[in-house]
RNA sequence: GGGCCUGUAGCUCAGUUGGUUAGAGCGUCCGCCUGAUAAGCGGGAGGUCGCAGGUUCAAAUCCUGCCAGGCCCA
């Protein structure tokens, strides 16, 4: 890599900055520098491009965390794959269409309903539709700008767009062609009142489902009767919708459930036996007089209660269904096709059509000679009161239930038959579910359980509704049945050419103006017309991979070599959604999936894991924790968390979980170059790129890099597998080593003085190249998941001018490895955090000097081996002397642990003993690596050889130490000298307290007056060049100083006086 | 009713070819260190691994059932 030529050192960096105000900073460069553009520019398109789909969000609303963590993971792959080198497009994408732009419009525009909207005019109602969908896209592009996002909202896609619509219309037409599309009857939820089916996201809106008091009526149903039997047998069916019973057209029972049969008054009654119990009142005096199998009903004939449909082939015989429990009712389900949707399964595998005598408004036809015109919830009362007459009604009660309400007109829904244009997803659902198995979900289980299974029991979907603001359906219906023609339509230029004029906008209502004569009829009187429905938005916005791009009328040989994406996020429900639909579409289209990679995260929740809401106000703002803690301490908090992993996140109200962020990862990566700039100043030099100084560095310097290559390595990995959380967590651990261990014990050579000695100078020198080069391969490695606080360091490490998500991603191949180091200086670490446990332990504070520190083990000699690493352990530990013992006999003795889980196979029954053995310490050293316990003889990797500590040892304080298979001695007898230095070392520090207390700059230098009992003056007087040295001083008087800056402090119990005063420099 | 996921320390979570003494971060308490200083280090306390069975020499881990929570489908 060049390195800059070193004209000017580094920028004054603030120890606490305010983190916010920087990132607004950083945006304001991008947006001056054009940095995003850049960084897609820089890279080649063609082969090398890497594909991201920006699932359309429907904005009626401000973002929330939902969005945000979306919007964070779309940065953060994007990002990552730039910097590998890929060129990666990414194009907002709105989603406009659909019911919530409708009901918006209807606010805005003070109607409700259908009829309303009708009477205004389709025209005016979608202008109003067009202008609300766009009525918040300003704030999304203020919160995704200042969430750090890059993402094109200049050159985005709609889905309202004319070129979007006219690819829907390609797939639509391209389906059809396919013979996938057909105009099915099929039974939906329906609100009479608004006379229109209702979707999916409409029965889910809140308090859709609300307690409803209905009629409960246990019909009796005649069976023709058998020989053998009596006159009357009558099966038991229970229904809370009475008046679906003129449309009944068929019974259903559990092939494998036992039915009862009990004789009162010489007729015979048929109920399931689990159920008999709850109609103890009207069987009593009844006999059971047998047991049938549902298996033996199946296929008996029973008379019509009503007469409307007596004639219907294949009616009015028993059935078996799967759904039939014994729950409620009578284990007897009375099936109108019409009106139930498990009705109309059954009944069209019996070959049983449907019947469906209920209008558009919910009341019945004519076919219902008897209540026509009545609604529907109305007739209950009169059908109850005609079957009581005729002997039919067994039962009747009131049933209090949760149903499905019209949330716009809180009237009851109803089950109806109607027509609707299907996608026939059924014929291609084994595709699917193959081409699935290409796809890398993660979490990995979605792919084979919410998602696969989903598509295992795909059913046709649904694609007309009969609405007002969306693309329409492309098929034009000759109006006359006896001349019948249907013409679908794939593109703009087949309508104009069929119907001869410029065909503008594909909305309602210019759309449905254009018409033409039935080439079919010979009459020339009918006319072709379409059929008023649109298209369910969710095939829209599962379009999105070819429409965003025009496809095919554009782009062509593009799509055509860049799907599937490379990669996509949604929160984990758009297994229902975008998901699918994209995966149906893809499917149909191109028999392909839609995209290789996807990530489905969790959801964001409050601290009682309640979903998040606006009225409730149990989430912090997001505004106010960017305000506060900045936007990437949030994308770190939400990108770290399991939510990527599908789980659940709850952010609690105050954003703890963000305040955290910033201290324990952005301030340690801040301080790390803050501490670099400030000493880099201080010395007024510029550091060079080293990545790979060579054998002769300093052992702390060559460590980092390794370390740091390591990191770069996992991170990688991370990134690759789509694992964000991981690779997080890979920078937490990688920034303990660099912060707290080697800033910490580099810190003498960035302060030292320039020495002139060239050994000396070298080494501060390395030091400034290798912190340059860790906060170089850190910046850039973070970049995608700290992108501003990244950027800022960068820039201030490297050039204001230029920005980190323009250079490459570290290359492992530049970092030298030295697993044997790492390995060595880590087993080091571990040494001192065991050796500073024992001192805290044994009451030895650090400042107290010790005589020596032994490391030993089997593998404690190689440390020798590696130059400087005992002087680490002597400064870290403040011992005089460091060594180590390969044999270990002095300070410990092995312990015989049993490897269970090789030895356990072959032991078997006898595995407990042994280890139970092993552990008395009842075990012999057979040489050769052989050893007798238990009974048995263990070898090789049966059997570990674990150190411990050796007891009673005088005058030293033992560890052991596991993870390293090491055993440490701290010698913790004092002597008079010792406990002198130690004082020196405490004076010292209660110098520089005074110094920082009277304010002085860390380069004046003082005169010094200690008040010290005696053997305080003892340590003084041994140590004076030390203290001295340590503290600028130049003289040392004793007693209480005149003049000056007086600090009290404790020493050896008791209260001393510390007197510093500055001294002029006289310049020669 | 069915499917998928989750249940481990006060909190957030690691912990899969089953293996002896179950880990981390945060919080808390104690101590230390400090020329990065509104930082840093060490230690202590804190766990019936949701419950109950089963398989096994051995279960947080595998099996079965149950309980609780979430999501989805009926």
């Amino acid at each position: 890599m060049a390195t800059k030529v070193n004209t000017s050192t580094y920028p004054q960096v603030d120890t606490s900055p305010n983190f916010p105000a920087l990132e607004t900073e950083t945006l304001a460069f991008w947006k001056s520098q054009g940095t995003f553009k850049q960084s897609i520019l820089a890279r080649e398109g063609g082969e090398n491009e890497f594909v991201f789909y920006d699932g359309p969000p429907f904005a009626n609303g401000l973002p929330h965390y939902g969005h945000l963590l979306t919007g964070y993971v779309k940065d953060i792959v994007p990002r990552y794959q730039t910097m590998r080198g890929r060129r990666v497009e990414r194009r907002f994408g709105w989603d406009c269409h659909g019911l919530p732009a409708e009901l918006e419009a209807e606010k805005v525009l003070g109607i409700s309903g259908r009829n309303q909207i009708l009477e205004m005019g389709i025209k005016p109602f979608n202008e109003a539709c067009r202008t609300s969908v766009m009525k918040y896209t300003s704030e999304w592009e203020q919160y995704v700008t200042r969430q750090a996002r890059w993402v094109d909202f200049k050159n985005d896609y709609k889905t309202m767009d004319r070129p979007y619509t006219e690819s829907v219309l390609w797939a639509f037409k391209t389906l059809w062609d396919k013979g996938l599309i057909y105009e099915g009857f099929k039974v939906m939820p329906y609100s009479w009142a608004m006379e229109t089916t209702v979707s999916n996201f409409e029965t889910r809106m809140d308090n859709a489902y609300r307690e409803r008091q209905d009629p409960a009526a246990t019909v009796a149903f005649g069976l023709v009767p058998k020989e053998g039997e009596p006159e009357h047998v009558d099966v038991l069916a229970w229904t809370t919708t009475p008046w679906t019973l003129p449309s009944n057209l068929a019974l259903c029972v559990g092939a494998d459930l036992d039915y009862a049969v009990f004789e009162k008054n010489g007729r015979w009654l048929v109920i399931a036996a689990a159920l008999a119990g709850k109609f103890e009142k009207e069987l009593d005096g009844a006999d059971q007089v047998a047991t049938w199998q549902g298996s033996d009903l199946v296929g008996r004939v029973y008379t019509p209660l009503f007469p409307y449909f007596k004639d219907h082939p294949g009616a009015f015989r028993i059935l078996a269904g799967d759904f039939v429990s014994t729950e409620d009712g009578t284990g007897v389900v009375h099936l109108a096709p019409g009106f139930g949707e498990d009705d109309q399964r059954v009944c069209e595998g019996e070959g049983i059509d449907l019947v469906c005598p209920v209008d558009s408004a919910g009341l019945f036809t004519f076919e219902i000679a008897d209540y026509k015109g009545m609604q529907v919830f109305e007739a209950n009362r009169p059908i109850l009161r005609r079957l009581r007459e005729e002997g039919r009604l067994f039962r009747e009660e009131s049933y209090v239930h949760n149903y499905p309400h019209c949330w716009r007109t809180d009237t009851p829904l109803i089950y109806r038959a109607v027509s609707s244009w299907f996608l026939k997803v059924t014929a291609i659902r084994d595709e699917m579910v193959r081409l699935n198995q290409e796809i890398h979900w993660i979490p990995g289980h979605v792919r084979d359980g919410s998602f696969g299974k989903w598509l295992e029991g795909a059913r046709d979907w649904p694609i007309s509704r009969s609405r007002f603001w969306g693309a329409p359906m492309p098929i034009w219906r000759s109006d006359d049945p006896a001349y019948p023609r249907i013409d679908v339509y794939g593109s703009i230029q087949e309508l104009e050419a069929d119907f001869g004029v410029k065909v503008p906008d594909l909305h309602r209502p210019y759309i449905d103006e254009l018409t033409r004569p039935n080439p079919d009829d010979p009459t020339g009187k009918s006319v072709m017309r379409r059929i008023p429905d649109v298209l369910d938005c969710w095939f829209e916005s599962g379009s999105m991979p070819f429409a965003q791009v025009h496809y095919p009328f554009e782009n062509k040989d593009w799509f055509e070599s860049h799907f599937p994406a490379d990669f996509v996020v949604e929160y984990v429900a758009q297994t229902r959604g975008w998901f699918y639909t994209a995966m149906v579409l893809a499917t149909g289209l191109f028999g392909k999936p839609p995209f290789k990679n996807v990530i489905c995260h969790g959801v964001v929740v409050d601290e009682d894991n309640q979903k998040l809401s606006k009225r409730l106000k149990n989430y912090p703002d997001p505004t106010d924790m960017f305000n506060e803690h900045g936007s990437d301490a949030m994308r770190w908090y939400l990108c770290s968390s399991p939510i990527l992993r599908g789980q659940d996140l709850s952010v609690d109200l105050k954003g703890k979980g963000i305040a955290e962020v910033v201290r324990l990862v952005i301030m340690p990566v801040w301080n790390a170059w803050s501490f670099f700039s400030m000493y880099a100043r201080a010395d007024n030099l510029r550091a060079d790129y080293r990545p790979n100084p060579g054998p002769d560095a300093p052992v702390l310097d060559r460590y980092i890099l390794a370390k740091v290559r390591d990191l770069v390595v996992g991170v990688t990995k991370a990134m690759d597998s789509y694992e964000l959380n991981i690779a997080c967590a890979n920078v937490r651990t990688f920034l303990d080593a660099f912060n707290n261990w080697y800033i910490r014990r580099s810190r003498g050579r960035f302060w030292s003085a320039v020495t002139g000695d060239a050994a000396l100078d070298a080494e501060k020198h390395s030091a400034y190249d290798t912190m340059y080069t860790v906060l170089h391969v850190l910046s850039r490695t973070v970049a995608p998941l700290l992108p501003l606080v990244a950027e800022e360091i960068y820039r201030g490490l490297v050039d204001p001018d230029e920005s980190v998500h323009l250079t490459d991603w570290p290359d492992v191949n530049e970092l030298q490895a030295d697993d044997a180091l790492v390995r060595e200086m880590d087993l080091v670490r571990d040494v001192c955090t065991g050796a500073l446990g024992v001192r805290n332990e044994a009451g030895l504070r650090v400042r107290l000097p010790l005589k020596s520190l032994t490391i030993a083990g089997p593998g404690a000699p190689e440390l020798a081996e590696i130059e400087g690493l005992f002087e680490l352990v002597q400064d870290e530990v403040n011992v005089k002397s460091v060594s180590v013992e390969g044999n270990v006999e002095s300070l410990g003795k092995f312990e015989l642990f049993v490897n269970a889980r090789a030895a356990g196979p072959r032991l078997g029954k006898s595995t407990k003993d042994v280890i139970g053995a092993s552990k008395r310490g009842e075990w012999k050293d057979l040489g050769d690596g052989k050893v007798e316990v238990g009974g048995f003889v263990l070898e090789g990797d049966e059997v570990e050889l674990r150190l411990v500590p050796r007891d009673g040892l005088e005058g030293k304080a033992t560890l052991a130490i596991p993870s390293s298979g090491v055993v440490i001695a701290l010698d913790v007898v004092t002597t008079p000298e010792l406990e002198r230095e130690g004082v020196a070392r405490d004076l010292v520090r209660h110098i520089q307290e005074a110094r920082k207390a009277a304010g002085l700059e860390v380069s004046d230098r003082i005169a010094l007056a200690l008040d010290l009992p005696s053997d305080g003056q003892a340590a003084v007087d041994d140590h004076r060049d030390y203290i001295q040295g340590q503290t600028l001083a130049d003289s040392i008087a004793f007693g209480q100083g005149a003049g000056g800056y007086s600090h009290e402090a404790s020493l050896l119990g008791h209260l001393i006086s510390v007197t510093v005063t500055r001294v002029e420099v006289v310049n020669s």
